[in-house]
DNA sequence: CTGAAAGCGCTTACAG
DNA sequence: CTGAAAGCGCTTACAG
């Protein structure tokens, strides 16, 4: 990078005079506009940017806040990290927090690309969420400068806050099985996170124990419309289904469709229920108005900020790990029974 | 802020010591494990944080990148913004940017609240997003000391770029007329900028020209609930209604109840078109599936971005306006005609 | 085991 | 109109 003083040996004049043309400084110093000129010139040709960091040291004098960095997948679960996003904004606010929020996009797998050790020290905390596996071992075989805490991952070493999958999985199949269903099936994603693999073992479980079928899964694209049309095979290759888990609110409302067409009421013999992940307030009005498995992404955001304050705070603070209870809402796709 | 030689004064050593100790080298340099635990408590007690700035400096050598600070509203548009931010690290990734995006949330109104001067000096370029008409006023009226680009707003100071909202709003027109419509309705909320206006004008102004009534207009909440109970009022009170503009594709989404259960076919004599700023893919799966004036945010975004890179690194960039192009697309809602 | 000193890149009070 | 020098808070090679 190039310095003041660079363009100062190039303009052969001192740094103080170009940093005061820099700053737009030169009228009230009176700099003669042949050097300002000349100055300006020589810094454009040489591609000047102001250090930051020296402009901070100096200027600032102290700091006025701690930066987080927040580290974020940046692919179909956008719509997630919005309502985290909103939650961490939410706490920061209500708490009075002097918290800087930064966001760090990085894919699925490649943390360790994202995670340079010059970015985690331009930060006072790490934020890491939607780790995958990969990921996950990365952070356990390495130290780092900065304190770390999980989104929605379990972890021995690093502090996290976690929402209960186990709950998310069962809640459904109990319900089911309290309707007397006997065919379920669910609608997901591949797995992006050990979680989604909980949920869904946990649902299998309670439908086994509950003298359920085990239940037929179908895969499809996080789309609305794979949704759709992986909803149509399922109900073609398996018509006895009478109720299905929603692994994504996405896939559900994609599926709406295909319940209209075939003409299936609600409420019928068929019942679903959507794990809703999305901020969308659209489930309460459409048709059916889906029941769903609220996750419960701004309180898991704000147990994150507050952790993640106590965490800068506290010398000798503790791995500590919090699980936060999920709602169920019934609504029309899977209606309470009086 | 307490620095590191307050900690050296008040433990009775130098500061070298503790900056050794507080980053973690005390073992490999043999600190004595008294003097190590004197410190820490000290630095905990006295409530220590690095100065980044100071650290950054120091380390870094220079910098790796342009930091871009993003003020966006963090209210309802939240969805738009995502596209948009979207847009933002697909241009970064495609032409190799160095450029570090920083999020500002800031209330509609209060962007002076939000623009400190030491925030500003702590990056490159501010893009500001969603300015209301008080927040252009405030920035017309003052002088920053970093480039400044405006995402969706006119202005004769700063570069920015648009998106084409006279289109925005005749192109629905011209389509309900070379439909035959007669009765123009717009469900709209409270215009949150001088785009909203225009683009509801150019609508009316269209019908009229094209012979059909003055649009009734209604106004609600930002919500699909909203939306839902807004098109009932409007459908009860102007049973003519032939065509409906929705300014916000929340709001369409939100009606399809009331369409479903007044029995309203589409295709049928009522066709409605929504302006999509959503991120939903769900517009093409819903029933009717939605007919909708697409918003470029992705391009806007990918244009702010080269922008910005330009503006950066060009003396005397000139202010430049761009306006990017919006696109139509039919579905179901207001099918195409032969 | 610990400390004095240099220096990162900038800004600014002061001197000329 | 311009420059020498101090200093922001840290890290680290070097000396002891």
């Amino acid at each position: 990078m190039v310095t003041i003083k660079e363009i100062a040996r190039e303009a052969n004049v001192s740094p103080t005079t170009v940093s005061l043309i820099l700053n737009h400084k030169s009228k009230e110093r009176k700099i003669s506009p042949l050097t300002e000129q000349k100055v300006l010139e020589i810094a454009a040709r040489m591609g000047y940017l102001p250090n930051l960091q020296a402009v901070g040291l100096k200027k600032g004098g102290g700091q006025f806040s701690y930066r987080i960095l927040v580290f974020w997948v940046a692919d179909t679960r956008a719509h997630t990290m919005l309502r985290f996003f909103r939650g961490i904004e939410a706490t920061i606010e209500e708490d009075s927090l002097p918290f800087e929020i930064l966001l760090q996009p990085y894919k699925a797998g490649a943390l360790q690309t994202a995670m340079k050790q010059e970015l985690l020290l331009s930060c006072h905390g790490v934020l890491v969420c939607n780790a995958a596996e990969a990921d996950l071992e990365y952070l356990d075989a390495n130290q780092f400068p900065r304190p770390i805490i999980l989104y929605n991952r379990y972890s021995k070493k690093y502090s996290n806050v976690v929402m209960d999958d186990r709950s998310i999985g069962s809640i459904p199949g109990e319900i089911f099985a309290s309707h007397g269903k006997k065919h379920p099936a669910v609608i997901t994603t591949l797995p992006t996170f050990s979680g989604m693999s909980i949920r869904r073992n946990l649902f299998a479980y309670t439908c086994r124990s509950r003298g359920m079928d085990e239940p037929v899964v179908y895969c499809c694209q996080p789309t609305g419309r794979s949704g759709c049309e992986t909803t149509l095979q399922l109900l073609e290759n398996h018509p006895e289904t009478d109720c299905i888990l929603y692994m994504r609110e996405g896939l559900a409302l994609g599926s709406l469709r295909v319940f209209s067409e075939l003409r299936i009421p609600f409420p019928g013999k068929l019942e679903f229920i959507a794990i809703a992940d999305s901020a969308l307030d659209f489930s309460e009005v459409c048709i059916p108005a889906l029941s769903v498995v609220y996750l419960p992404l701004e309180a898991v955001a704000s147990e994150c900020t507050r952790m993640m304050y106590r965490q800068i705070h506290t010398a000798g603070y503790k791995v500590t790990s919090k699980v936060i209870p999920v709602t169920y809402i019934p609504r029309e796709s899977c209606p309470d029974k009086g």
